[in-house]
DNA sequence: TCTTGACCCTGACGCAGCGTCAACCCCGCA
DNA sequence: TGCGGGGTTGACGCTGCGTCAGGGTCAAGA
């Protein structure tokens, strides 16, 4: 008669494991003795090795026990149940590994590479820091949403940093956003001159077709987005709404306020 | 501002997804309205996108948050560890696959095949297949004792069953164990003389070697087996213990009990 | 005989990453 | 005002055990 101790390492297996088993029926509870020490037989070891080798082969343990007394035909139906299963658990990892080895710290960890290197060349620019991670993230939730047609779009905007009053603008909106400007900062001014400047051209060159409907959310985001990393951006917007634009990525035309 | 289950459907999760998140501190929990509802901002889809892109490619939750502020040089570092990580897992798994191919039903479940050609061999000369079996769980265990020598073992296994007195024996066991055979039974005695004849023939040849200490639980418990599947095996110790020999695999000389 | 150390017992929490109730609150619409 | 379809927190379930916690038991040495 063996105690658990002695059958677990007969079989290679912690003690845990064979209560384990016992909890879920996997293996019937032996006798016990007089201390109330579980006593098992030489059949349970034979169990024993059944079950482990069926486990160790990657069979769900609640699966083993109807294996065991299955005939051959469904015990091979079985078998290749469980191996798909594994063949995609699998795959899932191997898919899995590929991604780990597309990441990469920094900007690239969600953004595609065209993007990466917009947000680097703005950086050459004397862009702040500030104003580049804020590009970044706006362009996160555009890859988001728009994955496929992010890297045709990109090239527009690398002409558009040929237009010095591009440059200009970031050059004022690193400066307003770093400072601690207040409302009526003359430099604030000029930036909407230059943005409602720039949106004038392009509604003029039938460039501007947002869609509407679901995109509508993204374009929200991309504005709260710009508020959120710093309030002021508000200040924008309004100055933008006087000069008869709404929104902030978006451009559309609004009443222009009574002054 | 967007609840919990426009944030989730912007990045492909579920809203329970997104509160997990918040349990583990792996995303913030955003502020409130007025009914309790979580209200989110740009900010925290972008921080789940991030989070998102990691957990899609392994990385587990709890290494997420400090990889999202790390170096370059450390998240690299960490990448590598996971990815580590995740090809012993994939090679355990298929090992575990392998394993599965090689799983038949039946006896070849846990037992070499020249085990299994025995055993077979066994089931052609007519032993009856509740002996069958007794031997097989036997070899279970001498498979999992000596997993290298068994397959040695077999062919002077083989050769035994050229030896009409070997066959005689096996005949006489099926029988015995097939009935409802009592203590008194002559083939009983019959079996017992043809194992006694045996064990002297082996001893004699010096082929009893049996190791001990450790081996000794083997023996112990290929005995007990014999007994736990069917009780009468006792009687058959019995018997070749009056004729000078102990043990049931494990032959011993002992000293003949006074008649 | 007492103590020590190695076992044994039950019961319960913890792990990863959520799925899935349950029970209740809130909002817009008819 | 009732209904349906959201939302909220809380809690259990899954897998395969590891790991306490808080005991009882056994064999052996001082």
């Amino acid at each position: 008669m063996l105690t658990i101790g002695q059958l677990a390492a007969y079989t290679g297996v912690t003690v845990r494991t064979v209560r384990h088993y016992h909890q879920i029926g996997l293996l019937p509870e032996p006798e016990r003795d007089a201390a109330g020490y579980r006593k098992y037989g030489a059949t349970a070891v034979v169990s024993l090795i059944k079950i482990r080798t069926l486990a160790a082969a990657g069979v769900p343990l609640t699966q083993i026990r109807p294996m065991l007394d299955a005939d051959p035909a469904t015990f091979a139906e079985a078998v290749r149940r469980i191996d798909e299963q594994v063949r995609q658990e699998i795959a899932r990892l191997e898919a899995g590994r590929r991604q780990l080895a597309q990441l990469t710290a920094g900007d690239g960890l969600v953004l595609p590479p065209e993007v990466t290197a917009y947000l680097d060349r703005l950086r050459e620019l004397s862009v702040s820091e500030r104003m580049v991670r804020a590009e970044r993230d706006g362009w996160i939730l555009v890859s988001a949403r728009w994955p496929d047609r992010v890297r045709e779009w990109m090239p527009g905007k690398f002409a558009h940093l040929d237009d010095p009053r591009v440059i200009r603008l970031y050059e004022l909106l690193s400066e307003l956003f770093d400072s601690d400007a207040t409302t009526d900062d003359p430099r604030a001014h000029e930036a909407a001159d230059i943005m409602a400047e720039l949106a004038e051209q392009a509604y003029a060159a039938g460039e501007v077709d947002y869609g509407a409907g679901e995109d509508a959310l993204a374009f929200d985001l991309l504005d709260a987005l710009a508020v959120e990393s710093d309030p002021r951006a508000e200040w924008m917007r309004e100055l933008m709404r006087q000069r008869g634009w709404a929104g902030w990525n978006r451009m559309e035309r609004v009443p222009r306020p009574p002054t």
